[in-house]
DNA sequence: TTCATGTTTCCAATAATATAGAAATATTAT
DNA sequence: ATAATATTTCTATATTATTGGAAACATGAA
């Protein structure tokens, strides 16, 4: 990852309306909310909903899929690790002893 | 970690100078960077680094210890594993099989 | 004390982002 | 075809962040 996608991903989660969204997302799993039940559970506008699903999709954090007139939003796994992986990339100036293993997501 | 936190900590790593300082913080290890040092690496002038590290502090990014005139900084490993583990709480719909060990820092 | 070095604060100009109402678009049901 | 439902685009406004020069503030050395 380059860091240009990692501010990209970062700012598209530095935000507290789009990090709800994605964390309810990363917990819903690969099966996805669709964009309505997203913005009913979250008291977000259907304006502003848009806006910030377009944000986490171009971040590439959130993916979509059309099931007739609902549009499925779910979670990127992929890249919410390899964003995780750049951050942590090379730490503790090797000093593994310092690198516990912790679940990948 | 309460999302206000974790969205602080995200939007002090969404801008590509201070990811730049907390990459290679996260890299240096305990032992930290003096302030000067950092500038010098990448190439920051004096006042705009001041003011990055002092987001990064406001989000307990990083934190620093004086040692005579020099202000070493150094990552936060602790906030660092909060905020990610805050990313993937309960993630995939409690789909285990998706969740590999990953290195923790 | 005086000077050199390291770091932070002050400030003003500039740039980027968030919000949501209203209208437009798309799909499904009657 | 018409209506109902789901989502996105358009638009304007308000808010917040970034930059770096100059000055101020330490600390240590001569």
């Amino acid at each position: 990852m380059k860091i240009k996608s990692a501010v990209e991903a970062l700012s598209a989660l530095a935000q507290e309306t789009r990090l709800a969204i994605f964390r309810l997302l990363v917990q819903a799993g690969r099966e996805g909310v669709a964009a309505g039940a997203l913005g009913e559970q979250l008291g977000i506008p259907p304006a502003t909903l848009s806006f910030h699903l377009k944000e986490l999709t171009r971040a590439r954090l959130i993916k979509s899929r059309a099931e007739g007139r609902y549009v499925i939003y779910s979670a990127s796994y992929t890249e919410m690790d390899k964003l995780i992986a750049y951050l942590t990339e090379h730490c503790c100036a090797g000093d593994a002893a310092q690198c516990a293993p912790r679940k990948s997501c």
